[in-house]
DNA sequence: CGAGTGTGCGCC
DNA sequence: AGGGCGCACACTCG
């Protein structure tokens, strides 16, 4: 197996693999013939001190490759980084679904290998080889990244002007994610296994042997077990549960803990208590501890654009819902600390400078948007202002956030009508984008097909129901798209900006010798950092919000403040 | 017995 | 309530 490499203008570099006969006879680097003309070959051994080499001798490469998640660890591993690339098959799923560029020939093409997803080895760490064995996902063969980087291009320069300009940055920042979330595993979260021990031992008391419950979950059990005067039963049974609850006459219909709260019943504390401990057991005990902690680090794997807003999902140990309860074990190395900072009031922010609207925008001058909100009378308390925020970008059209709606659309009229015209395109079945050009899916056939059978002569009341109730459940998906798939836009800048200055301030040496990212949770990003750069670094994540904002609004007047916190533990922050 | 679905709950 | 996820477990189905 070798590598090809190609040149195009402007400081492009493509690499892809060949499969089969070798192109060249020896290792190393020569003028290739086999995989066509101006291009090079490279053994494998080679590859990590040749991207090395190019990056030193060429600054501002940008290499362009299929798929980052199959070329970055290894790299990483050598202690090589990459300043730049393009991640092709994150920015063809992007291009495919925009309705910026749906008349070009990428969006028009059948299903394609760029359109199926690459299969990864889960952990790749383990796997050294990994980068030389795939043999899932398409064949290489089958892709071709020079002409799909073609074909890219001619899709965004197809695009009206600005359309343009914003898909080129989303572009280029889909594809820093990509570089940044290979470097987060890489690089680990740092995870104190001792302390995540002594915090399980004091909420659930020692661990048990295997098959056996906690202690403390199992006094818990007890008292409901009194409490109700029932059999024992296992409550992790629905059935059961609820068996158990209606024999003591507690008129429940599910077992979920915010229904079981408004009943003044002396089982139902416990059992609350049992729920929320045995949560913590399964989900994040000791049986995880053994399974994704490993040397002193949680590495989950990232999955940039694996939500279809543009958010990040994971893959394995749940990285993005790590709960408070143990954010206690978050424990930076001795001598460096952690610059934990998070987007103050991130989405209505969002949606302030998405609609234009300058009320609102003045509003969020301040540190506090929600303040802002009461302090210009729009609303009462904060806690109005943001039950209310949220129940618009959501869509709630019931209790206090709904009953709340009307004085937020008088007090600031283009921000709700922009959410309630991105409900009303959903609705109809239209698509709607963010900010820089990624767009929502369509509507499933079954929707569609619903849709006109309602609209015909022989709909039912029933079929006009149901359809209403399925065009508004999309309407509200299409509403918040705009706002959480800009709001993931704007991360997604400001990680990549901060990554830049990281990396200048750094110059040079591996990644994880000097401050480099760990964490990112939507609105929310971790630094581990020598004690010494703290402050330097707090600052740099100021000044990438602020850089922000200026790529993706522009002059647009609205703020985008980031609390920093230095902090020796995560759940310090906060 | 394994695959798929539903429930409940953690995070934003 | 109302958007987006991942994961563990119970349960169902073939």
């Amino acid at each position: 197996m070798h590598l090809v490499v190609r040149r195009l203008p402007d400081r492009r570099v493509v690499v892809s693999r060949i499969h089969g006969a070798d192109p060249e006879a020896g290792p190393g680097v020569g003028a290739g013939s086999g995989a066509g003309s101006g291009s090079e070959t490279v053994g494998p051994d080679e590859w990590a001190r040749f991207v090395d080499r190019v990056e030193r001798d060429e600054p501002g490469v940008r290499w362009v490759w299929d798929d980052t998640a199959a070329w970055y660890p290894e790299l990483l591993r050598a202690d090589v980084r990459v300043t730049r690339c393009i991640d092709l098959r994150l920015c063809h799923a992007i291009l495919r679904a925009s309705i910026a560029t749906a008349a070009s020939a990428l969006a028009s093409a059948p299903p394609g290998p760029w359109d199926a997803p690459v299969a990864v080895p889960r952990d790749a760490a383990a796997d050294a080889g990994a980068l030389f064995d795939l043999d899932t996902g398409p064949a290489d063969d089958d892709r071709d990244p020079v002409a799909e980087f073609a074909v890219q291009r001619a899709a965004v320069a197809g695009a009206a002007p600005d359309s343009r300009s914003r898909l080129s940055l989303l572009i280029a920042a889909e594809s820093a994610g990509a570089l940044i979330a290979a470097e987060m595993t890489f690089a680990g979260l740092p995870w104190d296994a001792g302390r995540h021990d002594a915090v399980l031992t004091e909420l659930l008391g020692p661990r048990p042997a295997p098959g056996a419950r906690p202690r403390l979950l199992e006094d818990a059990l007890a008292e409901v077990v009194a409490a109700l005067d029932v059999a024992p039963f296992s409550p992790e049974s629905p059935g059961e549960l609820l068996r158990a609850l209606q024999s003591a006459g507690i008129p429940a219909t599910s077992t979920r803990s915010w229904e079981l709260k408004q009943f003044a019943h002396p089982a139902i504390e416990p059992l609350l208590r049992y729920k929320k401990l045995a949560r913590l057991y399964t989900a994040n005990g000791w049986n995880w501890l053994d399974q994704w902690v490993k040397d002193g680090r949680f590495r989950p794997t990232y999955v940039p654009g694996g939500v279809v807003s543009g958010r990040w999902a994971s893959d394995g140990g749940g990285a993005l819902q790590l709960p408070h309860q143990i954010r206690s074990a978050v424990v930076p190395d001795p001598g460096w600390t952690f610059i934990v900072a998070d987007a103050a009031q991130l989405e209505p922010r969002i949606l302030a400078a998405l609609s234009g609207d300058a009320a609102m925008a003045a509003a969020a001058r301040g540190v506090d948007l929600y303040d802002g909100m009461v302090a210009a009378g729009a609303v009462d308390t904060r806690a109005h202002a943001k039950v209310a925020m949220l129940g618009a970008m959501y869509g709630a059209t019931t209790g206090e956030s709904g009953r709340l709606l009307p004085r937020l659309a008088r007090a600031y009229p283009r921000a709700i009508g922009f959410v309630e015209e991105a409900a009303r395109a959903g609705e109809r079945g239209d698509r709607v984008s963010t900010r820089l050009g990624r767009s929502s899916p369509r509507p499933g056939r079954a929707w569609q097909e619903l849709q006109e059978q309602a609209g015909g002569d022989t709909a039912t009341e029933a079929i006009g129901r149901r359809a209403r109730t399925e065009a508004r459940n999309w309407g509200r998906f299409t509403r918040n798209f705009v706002v959480q798939g800009s709001a993931a836009e704007w991360a997604l800048c400001w990680m990549a900006s901060l990554r830049t200055r990281l990396t200048t301030l750094a110059g040079g040496g591996p990644l994880t010798a000097s401050a480099h990212l760990v964490f990112f949770l939507h609105d929310e990003i971790v630094v581990h950092s020598p004690a010494a750069h703290a402050e330097t670094v707090a600052g740099l994540v100021i000044e990438s919000a602020a850089e922000a904002g200026r790529l993706i609004f522009g002059d647009a007047p609205v703020d985008f403040p980031v609390t920093t916190a230095i902090v020796s533990s995560y759940d310090q922050a906060k």
